[in-house]
DNA sequence: ATAGGCATGTAAGCAGTTACATGATTTA
DNA sequence: TAAATCATGTAACTGCTTACATGCCTAT
């Protein structure tokens, strides 16, 4: 049980729908869970018939309505076990490194596309964790805010969201001009090779 | 299905058995997947029966006989119609982020611990991952083995594993002296609050 | 002797993904 | 009138994790 405690801590940040969260999930809560919509519906389910929050229905005009969800004192105590408990290893799963491991004995043009591809929506997310940042640290500066500030966790994981996606767009970008400067070198020597 | 390739990606380094696969993935080869000793067993025992590899029984003295296995034919263009499909989106699961974004409303001291932890393990990975660049480089420099080097998938790849470890060692540190200055700030409000 | 590394598996259970289903309202 | 967004679910399947099981060899 995992997804569980991820709920949580982006229950905090204030009430949510479930619908709510598949938005925030989708972007995957600073870069550090993602979870399906189906997960979600399931897991806020559970989380209430287990007490840890407690759902109430928001009457909306022009829109279905929803219910909203908090997390009640009994969820802030499992979060607290959850934080002092040893916890599990950081898990990374990635297609496209893949992808490049094995470029050697492949067709190097898709999997260059997919880093052009893959690097713009890294400075996307980057750009969007910024405005978060700047939204969630209001008039203070950074230095201040983190001193000062009465609420730094999501500020705190949010830069770990940050620094992913910065590192991720100039990975992807450095490692497709590589591998694009090497396919055109492949093609001269093709060219010479094999002329008239 | 998505180990499978992962799989595939590894054993084009050379023939291995499923036990140095499982040391390989434990490690999370060069941090893009990980995958647990038992999902290798019989993912290998599906890739050979699917023909995407073949195995070999290697006679070993002092020790146990193993298998070790070598890509297919039909495995490289298993990998070549991988490389060129969409793919998914990176995944990331991480349980002390989660704790971090919660972190306000808790006890900060065993969160600060496992961030120095974490930090730990991934200047260690970072030093593994550099020794293997070093290595897979041989006498070129960086640049010259970019440029001319003949296999320089698990070197970018590799590269990848460097950036997100040194990111994470830094994150993590700066995250835990954050807390920790915090938390001594508080410790010495309670302390003037109430004395005598 | 005993612990640790090498080597490979089975079985059960839980977590996560994919496909499908519904229905209202706003925007193009 | 079609597409997009809001809103919530069920069902089936696949993939992943955990616990257990075996046995040999080397080093302490």
């Amino acid at each position: 049980m995992a997804l569980r405690h991820a709920v949580l801590a982006a229950l905090l940040d204030g009430e949510h729908s479930g619908y709510q969260l598949t938005k925030i999930f989708d972007v995957g809560v600073s870069n550090f869970w993602y979870a399906a919509p189906q997960q979600l519906y399931s897991e806020l389910t559970r989380l209430e018939s287990d007490g840890l929050i407690s759902g109430r229905e928001v009457v909306q005009r022009g829109r279905p309505n929803k219910r909203v969800f908090t997390v009640t004192r009994a969820g802030i105590d499992e979060l607290a076990a959850f934080a002092a408990a040893p916890g599990r290893p950081l898990l990374i799963r990635d297609d496209l490194a893949v992808k490049v491991h094995a470029v050697d004995l492949l067709d190097p043009a898709p999997v260059i596309e997919q880093l052009r591809e893959r690097a713009r929506e890294a400075a996307a997310k980057l750009a969007l964790f910024e405005r978060t940042l700047v939204h969630l640290r209001g008039e203070l500066d950074e230095e201040s805010f983190l001193r000062h500030g009465d609420r730094v966790g999501p500020y705190l994981s949010c830069l770990a969201g940050c620094r992913l996606e910065r590192e991720m767009r100039d990975w992807c970008l450095s490692t497709a001009r590589t591998l694009g400067e090497r396919a055109a070198r492949a093609r001269i020597r093709t060219a010479e090779g094999s002329p008239e």
